[in-house]
DNA sequence: GTAGTCATGTAAGAGGTTACATGATTAG
DNA sequence: CTAATCATGTAACCTCTTACATGACTAC
């Protein structure tokens, strides 16, 4: 129940409304743990149930309210509990990695243009977490501020480093994404150029062809890395 | 829907029960996309309907029996169009590297526990994806033998090359996991000995402590690369 | 006044997990 | 004869997504 925790990991910095939250889901500053509003309304709501949050409500202009939510004593042990908690590992299920087993069925055309959007991707993807690590660096996001502001000057260093170091976790995991990309794109062109040979005389069977020497190659280069 | 395709790219080897299919979520060979049960009955019922696959019932014993189901054309046009439809890009969820968010308000004892399971964790991932690769690479893994066999010489490449393209990206997966849990390895180490300096001589504020000056070297070094 | 934002929700459905239920078959 | 395996399902529940619904507030 990741979405909870990542709920109180921002109330734990201050009060607010639902809205907010699901605006943070998204911010670079924030969850870590997208969500809709569909899912944060409701789960504050049980959130309120089990204690772990207090709403408050308040006026919104003359009419309107707004709940505003806070965390409690028991919503801070709850975050403790969690975050001391063990991970269980569940199965890994990569559609990216996955739809390549099928690629055997598909044209190289589209291989191609499958890993091409990949990178981009995943290149994107790298730029905004390393824009995330920046803004932590320089203290310039807002939510870590003012969690440093609230916390002793001898906690700064724990609270920054394991931030940056959940984002160098997506940064770690991004570049993989690129490197097998790319490796990707070598396969396919590999087997482009054993295409056009075979055209090129008949169609003779090829005893050791190209593709399968480069992949030799590649099994040796990563048994030695 | 990557359950369904998942169990075509089986079925498109061989015919088989839910029973088997079920087996080959897990086994080295197989399905890429692990289920239980649960999931397979309904939705080869599921698939059924669709025309997908067809079942032929079999004795088994003197008095069960079995549904077999074999893929239909129809089927094999379904994991083709699948194949080559682009790739939609869902909203990344990681929990381990979420968790280390809230590593401030954990002892370093736990966190330390965190990464050296989490190593643990990929390192048996890694060699179970590296003995897979080797069973592909020897031809030894039943169902691709069995696939390369329905298959003219000229196609075994393609079909060879991109099922341990699929594994390469989960091998260097694991291994982008290991190196980030030995970088936090690094960023508790770095924490502790802050820690002790700082009981060492009374608790007078550390203008530029041995972390953030680490730190900043860790910067460096990924712009850097 | 109207468009965009603030604010809170409900409903339906997809996909996955865990547990339960049943019974025949086969290997020892 | 007994335990493990083969075989097929159902039910409840969790998480997340998409779509729908409502209405006040604010800046222009």
């Amino acid at each position: 129940m990741s979405l909870r925790h990542a709920m109180l990991g921002v109330l734990i910095v201050q009060p607010m409304t639902g809205y907010d939250l699901a605006d943070y889901s998204r911010a670079t500053d924030g969850l870590f743990w997208e969500a809709g509003q569909a899912q944060i309304y409701p789960e504050l709501r049980r959130m309120e149930a089990d204690g772990l949050v207090s709403a408050k409500e308040a006026p919104r202009g003359k009419l309107a309210k707004k709940r505003i939510y806070a965390i409690t004593k028991k919503g801070v042990d709850e975050l403790r509990r969690w975050a001391e908690e063990p991970l269980v590992y569940t199965a890994i299920r990569d559609p990216a990695h996955f739809k390549t087993n099928y690629f055997d069925i598909v044209s190289l055309d589209v291989s191609k243009a499958f890993f091409e959007s990949h990178i981009k991707h995943h290149k994107a993807l790298l730029s905004e977490w390393e824009d995330r690590v920046e803004g932590m660096r320089d203290r310039s996001a807002s939510l870590l501020a003012r969690r440093l502001a609230s916390k002793p000057a001898a906690d700064h260093d724990a609270i920054v480093e394991f931030r940056v170091l959940a984002l160098e976790g997506q940064i770690g995991r991004a570049k993989a994404e690129i490197a097998w990309a790319r490796q990707g794109l070598k396969v396919v062109d590999d087997l482009r150029s054993q295409e056009a040979m075979r055209k090129a005389r008949g169609s003779r069977p090829p005893v050791a062809s190209r593709a399968r020497a480069a992949a030799r190659a590649r099994t040796r280069q990563r048994a030695g890395s």
